[in-house]
DNA sequence: ATTTGTTATCGCAAATATACGATGAATAAA
DNA sequence: TTTATTCATCGTATATTTGCGATAACAAAT
């Protein structure tokens, strides 16, 4: 019986880098997070002026970064508030630190 | 004349970091530069014993990797060593502190 | 109860990503 | 020259992503 790449299951830190690093790999969503990171939070409609496309399309990459848990939604009738999901965030920015941190005994050879 | 989601040109760094993270959001090239970052450099051969998935799968990964720059191949016939390409993985690194910083001037409201 | 403002979701089309087996290319060894 | 080894590339099938317009959902105001 044939191992495949179905079967693989990956550690739970890899895994969850992978999801953030995907939630982070459209510049669209990039820009959102920045804006969010680096102004305040916003509505929805925020972005809409901001960014030149559909409001669905903001609203589907806004999705995406709620379900990777970067961002958090507060209703707020009739608008909705987003802002960074800060534990997560946190968590993110801890696992890239730990991806890039070289061990210390790593053996050199190029 | 309607402005769509083509039309966008974003920054170099957020584009940059966009294809970085693309590259970096899938588990087997993440274990990949995990096993290249802390070990050393390896063969295409020792990945394919490691990773239970086709060659050519492995393979086209590395491409990937390759492509967006994070790890360079050198011909050592009839097989090729891979290792990271540090220039390209320190900026990478850079590009994801920064996202992950926050202005000083940040206005917290939630 | 109806209307308004805001945002999410649906349905669709096009593009991209993922994985595989089969085949090709290139070099070293026989 | 042939063979063996190693790795890339091709062709293909399936799944996921991206983007849009249209529509639905929901609370607040009228």
């Amino acid at each position: 019986m044939k191992r495949t790449a179905q079967d693989i299951s990956y550690s739970d830190d890899t895994a969850q880098t992978a999801r953030f690093a995907k939630a982070l790999s459209h510049p669209v969503r990039l820009t959102i997070l920045k804006y969010l990171n680096n102004q305040s939070c916003c509505f929805t409609g925020d972005l809409v002026e901001v960014l030149p496309m559909a409001q669905s399309t903001i609203s589907q990459h806004l999705k995406e970064l709620k379900e990777a848990g970067l961002i958090q939604g507060d209703v707020n009738p009739p608008r909705i508030k987003y802002c960074i999901h800060q534990k997560n965030w946190n968590k993110a920015q801890e696992l890239f630190e730990v991806l890039f941190n070289k061990d210390f005994d790593k053996i050199s050879c190029c």
